[in-house]
DNA sequence: GGTCGTCCTTGCCTGTCCAGCATCGATCGG
DNA sequence: CCGATCGATGCTGGACAGGCAAGGACGACC
């Protein structure tokens, strides 16, 4: 003895106007289905539900109820039904993105505006870890996308590249090297050198380059996060090279700039996602959102620019 | 793009058990039924709902979005259908009365009680106001039912005699007719007697009776409410005679009571629907504990009886 | 009070959609 | 590499919704 949704729709519509001929042209169908319909739903209920008499039709006791009940399921499907509308649209729901610190802070905010302008219902969860471990929590499903600088690619992942990062070279303000149009890895360490936290992305292009560089041994100061090192170049202990991404995260301590020539100059920030996995709408939005960023060349710090 | 609750319910089960097949089981349809259904899902979202292996089903993000609204609709259609027969049965609901004050105090509250240990969710509403308003609101709709004392019937409604409820007559403690098995209208007018306020049903019954009782000027005392009438009439002030389903009303109050001979011995109370209004199931249920009562013969006070 | 008109009902028909059956194709396990 | 299992698909039958047209009842209006 179930009601269907359209049992209930028609019984609501007739009971509501009083009449099967005005739910008739209300529904857009013959008002002898109508009457069918709700015939039907006497039967099966074993009660009438409606007092017709040629000139109106009331609802019994029974068909009051019935009426009540129509009218909260059909208005709880409606609203279903639209809200899964938005959540395909991308309108509405959730997306997950694993990234860096110094990207989480940097490159994605922007991002996340320009989200919220265009579908403000859809919450954004940003999971800032260390290196690995963004690529981790995606592939354990905990996020959706990653922004990551990636090195090679681990199979049944897939990146698109977004952003060329260029590494300067960040020294202590009046230091002899700032004066110069350019320095090199070989010139860096051969000064008392600055080095980011032993797992972060930065740590190992740096250490590669700076073997690579032909100083034997060079003099290392670790600090934990970007932060310690602009306070530590700030203060003259040493030299150092990061990222471009990464600098707005220092700018409040005093230092300079200057291009930095060499093997390795760059990395490469990819959004990743699962290869076979599905995106969400919300996800697929938001990775729309960058690549729109890419595609207008939304303005970046000086040193980073949008892959073609 | 509505889906419906067919296609809601196949989509869940199949999500839930993650197979085809087993939800054919549970649905005891075809398998191919549900893949078409599900199919038809897709198409007309637009979006893949789930992820197909031969060995397992499992769901996209917008597949575990529509599993969750599915799961709210089917369980608030399940509970609504589970709520609506219940109702149907009379188990659950609201059934208004209008009644006499005296009715609303003896007659009813065993019904009621009896009404409340089979169904315990219906409501139960009772209007006790003043003679002819119990009916007035039966016709107004304010009540599914009436319990009354009906003299003749108003067309459009409809009586179902109950009960045949005896006038006694009532004296002070020691009262020279105390002693008698029986008395008259007429010895009782001859004392001062004491009748219920105005509006009254049963004060109409008294006036006529003595009237016709061939005493021309009885002294009259006249009491709000039965309730003083007691109180009066133990305090030796006065007579009256009262119908008994009035008399634990005045229980409280020392008094003798005598059948009483005359033209006017009793009233008949009955139950009064309107003739062409459907009964709601919970008013139709508490017509039939009335009328389980009156076919058990249930209890009533000295001097009323169930009619047959 | 009679007649007309309106409105619901019912019989008949058609098209669509759901369900069953049989089969195919793909994938995973041995 | 082969077999088993599971989902997809072509085909068919049946149920039900919907349209059309005629029937019947009640209210309204004259």
């Amino acid at each position: 003895m179930d009601l269907t949704l359209r049992q209930l729709e028609v019984f609501a519509t007739v009971a509501r106007r009083g009449s099967f001929t005005e739910a008739a042209e209300r529904l857009h169908v013959a008002q002898s289905s109508l009457s069918r319909t709700v015939k039907s739903m006497e039967r099966s209920l074993g009660v009438s539900l409606l007092e017709r008499t040629t000139r109106r039709v009331r609802c019994t006791p029974e068909g009051e109820e019935v009426l009540a009940v129509a009218e909260r399921l059909l208005s709880r499907h409606r609203a279903e039904m639209n809200g899964l509308e938005r959540y395909l649209r991308g309108d509405r729901g959730t997306v997950t993105v694993s990234t860096l610190p110094s990207l989480a802070a940097t490159l994605l905010p922007p991002a996340i505006v320009r989200l919220r302008e265009e579908a403000p219902e859809v919450d954004v969860h940003v999971l800032d870890g260390m290196a690995e471990s963004a690529l981790d929590r995606l592939e354990a499903g905990e996020s959706d996308l990653a922004l990551v600088a990636v090195g090679r690619l681990r199979p049944g992942l897939h990146a698109s590249a977004l952003v060329r990062d260029r590494f300067l070279a960040v020294l202590p303000p009046g230091h002899h090297l700032a004066e110069r149009d350019e320095t090199t890895w070989a010139e860096l360490a051969a000064e008392p050198f600055v080095v980011t936290g032993g797992d972060s992305s930065v740590r190992r292009v740096v250490e590669d380059a700076l073997r690579d560089s032909g100083v034997d041994e060079p003099h290392l100061i670790q600090a934990g996060n970007i932060s310690t090192v602009g306070g530590l170049i700030g203060a003259g202990i040493g030299v150092s090279a990061l990222p471009a991404l990464t600098l707005p995260l220092m700018g409040f301590a005093e230092h300079a700039r200057v291009p930095l020539q060499g093997p390795v100059t760059e990395r490469r920030i990819s959004v990743v996602v699962p290869e076979h996995r599905t995106l969400g709408p919300a996800a697929a939005r938001l990775l729309r959102v960058l690549r729109r960023m890419r595609a207008l060349e939304h303005p970046l710090p000086e040193g980073a620019v949008w892959e073609p």
